[in-house]
Parts: structure tokens; sequence; C-alpha cells
DNA sequence: TCCATATATGAGTATATATTCATATAATAT
DNA sequence: ATATTATATGAATATATACTCATATATGGA
């Protein structure tokens, strides 16, 4: 904040205009929040086995080699950001996806990996 | 990993099935790094200004209100993370973006964020 | 050559977050 | 009722990460 830099190779109109035109703060939390979900190991297996089926809490524990409370944390953080819907069935609980748009963002990280290792 | 819950809904062919077709750890990691890069609203204000035009660190560092530093540690992350890309004129350097899927990245979240607030 | 400017980098710190352990809750079965 | 099973939760800890400050590097100009 307290710097003494001042390259500026833009206006003060320019700066004024790009400025207005950036989201509102609580849109770029809510942006970073998104993606935080998605930047983990643990959750990105979770959401890969539910995209593959429905299971129980205990099934992803067993998949991934966890825990189960190693498991039921990320999902909480999968619910309440609605990545992940459940359903009760006696003691068990079953999870599945809730959002037609996480294929869509696999795919578009794939293609930004791949084309990295292309070069 | 020491549990005493076995609830295994699913067979035992299920679990091989599952788990071979689980994307190998190295892509997992390269995924949630990925990720990890748009979890920061800092890099998120930085990302917004560039796709609207080329920019030298000092300019972010205004557009931003933040110190240059404060700009240059996250840019470092961004160029590793072959995000941007960049230019040198004189002691100046110029950012730009340099991955065509960022849009999509965002159009994505954006979706995934409009409908929430729907519900 | 010496200085000024723009940017990069390393160390330190403060904060966030993932996992573990222990425990609570909730539903079922005996 | 009591015990059992599946899941959730809170606290504690260990690790990662973002920002600040100080300093280094690199380029251009006097």
């Amino acid at each position: 904040m307290s710097e003494t830099t001042q390259c500026k190779m833009i206006s003060a109109d320019e700066k004024k205009n790009l400025q207005d035109r950036l989201p509102p703060l609580e849109v770029l939390q809510r942006l970073s929040e998104f993606f935080g979900v998605f930047a983990d190991e643990t959750r990105l297996k979770i959401l890969f086995f539910l995209s593959q089926q429905e299971l129980c809490v205990a099934d992803l524990a067993t998949l991934t080699q966890m825990g189960q409370s190693a498991i039921s944390h990320p999902l909480k953080v999968l619910r309440l950001t609605r990545l992940v819907k459940y359903r009760k069935e006696k003691t068990s609980i079953f999870y599945s996806l809730d959002d037609d748009h996480i294929h869509s963002v696999f795919e578009v990280a794939m293609e930004h990996i791949l084309e990295g290792d292309r070069k």
C-alpha cells in the first residue's frame, strides 16, 4: 500500500474505467471460495467417485483409504458449497453430485494441464 | 486410516473398478494446484485486469491498491502456472493473459454462483 | 561509472486450512 | 431401554500460504 513506484502507463481515466469494471469484492470472494473447494485432493477424489455413482460416507472412506472423519469434514464443505446433495436411508447417508457444472469445470482444467504438457 | 466403520454398500469388484478409474495422484495434484491459483482474491483481480488489457506491475499495483511486492508474488504464481506471459520494455515488464481457457473457467464458476443465488 | 527506476526475491509473520482424535448425535435393532 | 452402527462435529495440531519488509537484480539515463 505504501509504495514509491508510480509507473502509470495508463491514464487516470483508464484507471477509473478498469476499476469500475472490476467485479464487486463479494463476487471475487465467492469466486475464490468456489475455486478453493476444488483445490484439495481429498475433495477432488470424493467428487470423482461421486461423479461415477451415489455413495455413502463409509464407502467413500474405503475408496479413498481415509478415515471416516477425514471424509465427513470435506463432505461438509461440499455440502455448504452446494456441490453435493444427500439422502438418508436408515443410518446411512448417500451423497451424490448436485451440480451440472462440475464436469465442465474439470474439462477446462484438464485442457489447461494437458496443454502445458504439450509445450 | 484406522477405522472400524465397514459399510461397504459396494462390492469388492465395484470398489476395485472405481479405484482403478480414479485419475492418477499426479493429475489430482496438478488439478488441485490449478484450482488453488484461482482461489485467491488478489490473483483473481490481477487476472481480471489482465483480461481487459496488457499491464505493467506498477499499474497492477495501482489498480489493486496493493504494494508492488504484493503484486509481484502472485504474478510469479501466475507465471509458473502458465496463466500469464510477459514481455520486457525498458525497465518495465508487461503482463498479459496466456491461456484461452481462463474465460471459460470463470464462466462456469459464475454459473454455479448465480445458480446458488436463484435457489 | 553512478544513480534512479521497475521488478523480483527471501525471510518473517500472521492466518487459513487439512487431518487426527475424541466425542456427540441420530437412527436402528435387540 | 440399551447397544450398535453410521455419520457429524469440535478441539488441537501441523502445514501451507498470503502479505510485509528489507534487499537484490536488472535496465536505462546522466
